[in-house]
DNA sequence: TTGTAAGCGTTATCAT
DNA sequence: ATGATAACGCTTACAA
């Protein structure tokens, strides 16, 4: 049973008032600050209880901290980010903190912006969820308030933590499957038109792509496509693949999302999947387990980057200076969509 | 090009002092207050802009506003929440306004929780979309700032605005298209464990359903099964229906995630969409054009939502006190999902 | 251990 | 039209 109480406006004056001390003896005791006996600790709680006090964010972030992180995230659509979110607040819950989220549509600009409305707000930490922003602009941000990147790989960070999967490895294990399943024209779609390219996920699985099929042999089966987020875009782009010479029997998407739209093609020209064609995806969501997509991904597990930048957040908000990195393995969650054709 | 320079903590005075001014003369200026020469603004805003200047949300939370506006939304994974924020965000470019998320995981005291959060953080307003907390709680927390409510139908709302689309006409809209499809076994599939189910969307749909079934003359086939959002509990739901006696021959499922659950097991089970089986979603999000999906929805345009929804507030913050209530016309995208059986 | 006093950067009210 | 001054509610030295 949860019920609001209105809101009384309440300030440390009542509360002192209330309990019979100093105004600042309640700003201590609240805060569990050193040096307050647990007498007054204990008369100034209830008290506070007693008359609802909440102390008032605004105040506090002239003096002290708000209490309050941000989250950058670049992109709502993605199911992939609730999961890191979820991560996120699992850390929270059993802090005095609160995270509210800034929605970056992908644009460098807009990023900056909320990152300006971040800092302006005095937030005492953030965390920049797969930021497409420029690196340099991500430091001078980073410099400003304690700053945890998740999503680009930026090893050379100093000001600032990064928390990632390892895309490279990702992407290998994706082509190695393939291979493995019988597919030799395997064709990467990648993202388009990204400002900054650089320590972007998708860069790396790109790489990590063109050097599995070179190990492989298949150096001369290479092919990359690109296609920004736009529905007709991915459909054009995957349109020239699946109609143009030398089809790919094998299409390794970027991330998921693209991956449907691809099976929804195939399916319309008359291609049956697996079969004609594997497609494998990216970040594992949860429509991949959904029959009809049955789609072969790779699962980052989010939640666990979010639990992770969420600790070393507060770690550093705590006082830390020495940057961190960590990243986590990925793991290949093969589904029908990359069986092996003709089986 | 955007580059962030880094915040330098410039202040009214520093502004003041290089543009050889009073520092309140600074404030008026610069929020064009009335009484203020042309010469004077323009000096103020040529030494801010040079400066730097940008106004320090939390001291200006102390006396005026924070120019921060709060939405809680109840679940990250939905992607048609992501429309209702875009059209949010259409309207809020050009004001001061920023605005941020928080998540409320559809659990009465995570979203008392936030808007706590967003009371004590001095936010100028709050937009509650699809809330699931007590109707008395909404009432209060009203009476502190600024409201919207999105996705709950209380019209007897004083306190505050609401924006919904007519849940009720949507599912007639369905269950009557159904009918002309020739399906007559027709089966709702709800939302269950809902804490203040009054109200809420998924009430009003159910409630359109059962009409337009006696309306129909098939209220013997009236049937209403419930699932909560877990994976596990729409298959058990959608199992015990397709399984069980009388197998429906169409399932209304109160939103597109449901819809593609059912769409999946029901491949599994041999039965196919449409021929055996209708099925129809609600939301009309982005996965419903997919082909393997192609499922018919009911479109409430959850952009003009959201843009109705941010229009609302800033006319509220902006001092009107009169409560309005807004109301769109959804309408039935048909797919292949709803197909006439044997056609 | 507790109380006193000085800010924090704004906005708003008053003189001028 | 402009400038000085008093809040706003809190944190944090510093004094008692």
């Amino acid at each position: 049973m949860t019920s609001r109480k209105p809101r009384s406006k309440v300030t440390v004056h009542d509360v002192a008032k209330d309990a019979g001390v100093s105004f600042s003896a309640v700003s201590k005791a609240l805060r569990a600050a050193p040096h307050v006996s647990a007498q007054m600790r204990a008369r100034v709680q209830a008290s506070a209880e007693k008359l609802g006090y909440r102390p008032h964010a605004a105040a506090r972030g002239m003096r002290g901290q708000t209490y309050t992180l941000g989250v950058l995230i670049s992109d709502l659509h993605n199911p992939f980010f609730a999961a890191i979110y979820a991560g996120f607040e699992d850390v929270l819950a059993g802090t005095p903190y609160h995270s509210f989220l800034g929605i970056g549509r992908a644009e460098p600009a807009t990023e900056n912006a909320i990152i300006d409305a971040m800092v302006d707000r005095q937030m005492d930490g953030m965390i920049l969820v797969a930021p497409v922003m420029a690196p340099a602009d991500v430091r001078v941000a980073a410099g400003e308030i304690p700053t945890v990147v998740l999503g680009v790989h930026l090893p050379e960070a100093e000001a600032f933590d990064t928390v990632n999967n390892d895309d490279e490895l990702g992407a290998r294990l994706v082509v190695r499957h393939l291979y493995e399943q019988g597919r030799r024209r395997i064709a990467f779609l990648s993202l388009g038109d990204l400002p900054h390219p650089d320590g972007v996920t998708v860069t790396h699985r790109e790489r990590g792509y063109r050097e599995t099929m070179k190990e492989l042999g298949l150096e001369d089966a290479i092919k990359v496509a690109t296609a920004s987020m736009e529905t007709n875009a991915i459909r054009d782009a995957a349109t020239r693949l699946l109609k143009g010479p030398d089809r790919p029997d094998a299409i390794f998407c970027w991330t998921d999302y693209v991956a449907f739209q691809v099976i929804g093609l195939a399916t319309e020209l008359g291609l049956s999947v697996p079969d004609d064609l594997a497609v494998v995806g990216y970040d594992n969501t949860p429509y991949c387990a959904l029959p009809q997509n049955s789609l072969t991904s790779v699962d980052q597990s989010g939640r666990v980057l979010g639990q992770q930048a969420a600790k070393m957040l507060l770690s550093r908000i705590g006082g830390r200076t020495a940057a961190q990195q960590y990243v986590v393995m990925p793991t290949l969650v093969a589904r029908r969509s990359s069986a092996a054709s003709g089986s």
